[in-house]
DNA sequence: CCACGTTTCGGGTACGTACCCGTAAATATA
DNA sequence: TATATTTACGGGTACGTACCCGAAACGTGG
């Protein structure tokens, strides 16, 4: 069988338009040399036919690789949560070697923002074409996309989103959303009144990511009128003794809590805390579908996991630049990842 | 920027090999015409540089079309479900267009098992290279893939399985754990002595889906040794009236039943029903996301809907074919979907 | 009108692979 | 031994696009 030959290429339209393939070539890529009347005749004809140029042999002819930057938090002893996006990122680099795209990683340190600084005066001495970006840090991200903007570098935002930056995409959760997912999960098997305790444990006090979940999470409350108490902590110390110590106090001062929410993947800590202490009476939801968090959803400390799809974020992201710089292809310019419910019964077919 | 020529092309390893390009492309596709000895030296090499064929060159180059058959239930009335893997496929589709892919697609009526038979008669008349189905039909279906398997045309299941019949690969769910989460979320909130209510809405009597989905579901009791009553309905006739009738019987009958667990997307048949009898206290769940489930689901009607990704399920069942035709590449024997819980707060953002 | 720069364009080769066609060598047949 | 047939291989062109190089056409100032 043979392929259909209704295909219309360079070839044609430079016989319709009685020039070269050559001066057809300049109009596509908009390269000068060109006389104003015939760009628009070509056009035209392009236009006409709607001419889709063929990615193999584009990709085939072009000599010019295309150099991609990937800015994300290093993998680090107290959280695996980082693997997944980067080994969605992987996965979307093998996909698109071929078509002479390559990837650069550059690893920060969650906590220590210079090593956030120096990553990003690296990626500037060199010549990228695009880049993918977890902003952790916003001011400095920002600082950093302008300077991109300026150069027209393309650059996506994934895993959390700084509104307004003239950034091609963000692919990530809907935070909001999100927590209202989590408040509904949270009391559904609840009685009319209950105590609820939302854990906030992050080193940095101002963090747009937990900010917005616990909204949705208390919007959930507001919205069904439950005549409930919402308890809030703030753990600054990741560790699990500070942890171990803010909750016992918590708990003390609030024994008739029934459930508790954490707005991270940092959940383990708490369901550790639990589990030492025998309070495997109260349900627990946190976030993240992370090796610690899956042995306690297995023991039933933790109830529910939620779980925006890491490895998705870091195929989806990538693969966004390279829908913009190699196929020039549009891109939409927000992608709300599912928000995923995981249980002791399901997290063995999840895809992360 | 220009390309690194690290790579090793079938130039590379004609030179190494004291052969012409043309030798090494008949030994590559398995092409006669090559002496023993040359193809042990050409395989040696090929080894050896790891080589990777140039895929963008290879279908640019290549004259030929591959021509797929996709056989599934048409869109009815009844239900908008099979919508969803008809949009995965139609996406792949457009994806591997380009790369010499031609699809057909032969649809049935699910109610009809004659149409079923025509459609395959009709496959089997023109020139295939590989087949997805959904088997509805399973004695049908396996006499149907043993003509495939003697004409060597790989064929892929996708949404149900029939075991053992050397399939390519299944795309699809893995029923029995299915149901057990299902179970799982029925008893969630359900204090501990309860009454649950299981209802197959079904023309077909015997149906491998419905009974792995409810062994499963049955299983997550026994395994929590949860007293508890499962009771069963089978509904024969579809439509809403003897939907009604019959549960109009059993609630009469088992007046205590807490929670009802519908075996698959006909769950919006006994939403409307609760919802006309005003009995609103029974938690319901059920399967899919259509539309009338999604409404049923908002009015709290239904409280949990399962769902297996029904359009990535035809979009990977596509492109497991294109893999294995065009690529060349290995295919995964079995890929389970991931058992998703959808609720009236994350349905908005669920991938179908 | 000529010399020279600029604009505008076409020829042709390359990318890596597929595959047609032709031919020399090896083998079989008479 | 001469001829037919088969086997084993190489040359070369095509796929659709990118891009180098050179050349014709045009314009400008002297």
């Amino acid at each position: 069988m043979e392929k259909d030959n209704t295909y219309f290429g360079v070839k044609e339209i430079a016989r319709r338009a009685n020039v070269s393939i050559a001066t057809v070539d300049r109009v596509i890529h908009n390269r000068p040399g060109v006389s104003e009347k015939t760009k628009q005749k070509i056009n035209g004809i392009i236009k006409e036919l709607d001419y889709q140029p063929n990615i193999l042999a584009s990709r085939l002819a072009s000599r010019k690789i295309i150099s991609l930057a990937v800015l994300l938090p290093r993998v680090s002893e107290e959280t695996d949560f980082w693997e997944a996006p980067l080994k969605g990122i992987r996965r979307a680099e093998a996909e698109i070697k071929k078509y002479g795209v390559q990837i650069q990683f550059y690893l920060f340190d969650l906590n220590d923002k210079n090593t956030f600084e120096e990553q990003i005066k690296a990626i500037l001495e060199t010549e990228v074409h695009g880049v993918l970006l977890s902003p952790s840090f916003i001011e400095e991200s920002k600082q950093f996309v302008k300077t991109c903007h300026k150069l027209k570098i393309p650059y996506v935002f994934f895993d959390s989103n700084i509104p307004d930056q003239d950034n091609l995409s963000y692919i990530g959760p809907h935070l909001f959303q999100s927590g209202y997912v989590g408040a509904k999960l949270l009391t559904y098997r609840l009685k009319e009144n209950h105590k609820v305790l939302v854990v906030n444990i992050s080193k940095e006090i101002f963090n747009y990511n937990n900010l917005q979940i616990e909204e949705g999470f208390r919007a959930y409350f507001n919205d069904h009128n439950q005549s409930c108490e919402v308890i809030r902590v703030d753990i600054k110390d990741t560790d699990s003794l500070s942890v171990a110590k803010d909750l016992t106090r918590v708990l003390y001062e609030h024994e008739d809590i029934e459930a508790i929410f954490v707005t991270n993947s940092r959940v383990f800590a708490v369901a550790s805390f639990l589990e030492k202490s025998k309070r495997t009476d109260i349900s627990l939801i946190g976030y993240d579908f992370l090796k610690e968090n899956i042995r306690f959803l297995n023991m039933g400390t933790i109830d529910f996991l939620i779980c925006h799809k890491p490895e998705e974020q870091g195929y989806r992201g990538l693969m966004s630049l390279y829908q913009r710089l190699v196929l020039g292809a549009p891109v939409e310019k927000v992608h709300f990842m599912p928000i995923d419910i995981i249980t002791k019964e399901n997290h063995a077919f999840y895809q992360n």
